[in-house]
DNA sequence: ATGCAGGTTAGAGCTAACTCTAAGTCAAGG
DNA sequence: CCTTGACTTAGAGTTAGCTCTAACCTGCAT
């Protein structure tokens, strides 16, 4: 897979792919003849779980770490498991508090309509 | 209120408190008669409500932009009605989409925990 | 052989949202 | 009078996460 698929493939833009890398989030990218980078179906899902764990608020330092952890083998599963496992319990923290705040959207959102029609 | 029990009430640090005033989110905001800050519980209101919609996800610039309808007044009620609808629709979407991440995070862990204990 | 599409790099630049610094004012207590 | 501490300002510095630029390669079609 060349770069441009790769990015219409994982939603992310070339530079952003190439930063990526750069900063170490996706090693072993393997390269053609000319140069240019051959993803693989594997590098697809995992840059599809970096993005995930990216639009669930961890930073790019923190999931750096998972990454290092992953690339350091079988002997890192279970620290792996535990960051996962705190992800997990905050995402699932944020979630609450973020219906506490619909909830109190809505509220604002009623009284706004009854200001309007009286 | 002073600098310090509003910083404390609010949560937000007086760096913070003064930057925000700076941007124009704060208006109206009273002095005493040496120059320094006179909080009121209305001021106090409208700040929790801006940390709401930051930490739904609106950036300082539309809640800026939300912040001006209002202190134009009651001609504006539509219009800021609108934005919230908006912002609550979003808000909605974003916790769907979380609890989707939510479960696959929790579909890995399950994995995670299916190799450690065969 | 030439021009174009699609890559490559190092490194600079950008935006949002703070966060801090330096230098100063003011009121009250010893 | 002098110090202490809480405040003030303008403006500089920081961090995260991109985003872009400039200059350069490479392979293919006209």
């Amino acid at each position: 897979m060349n770069m441009r698929e790769f990015s219409a493939q994982s939603g992310l833009s070339a530079h952003t792919l190439r930063y990526y890398e750069k900063i170490g989030l996706l090693p072993g990218i393997q390269r053609n003849a000319s140069g240019h980078r051959a993803f693989t179906s594997r590098d697809l899902e995992w840059v599809n779980f970096i993005v995930r764990l990216k639009d669930t608020g961890m930073s790019l330092g923190n999931i750096l770490a998972y990454s290092k952890l992953r690339a350091a083998g079988d002997s890192t599963l279970g620290r792996r498991q535990h960051i996962l496992e705190e992800h997990r319990d905050a995402l699932k923290t944020r979630i609450e508090t973020e219906q506490l705040h619909l909830k109190a959207l809505d509220a604002k959102i009623t009284h706004y309509r009854s200001l309007k029609a009286p």
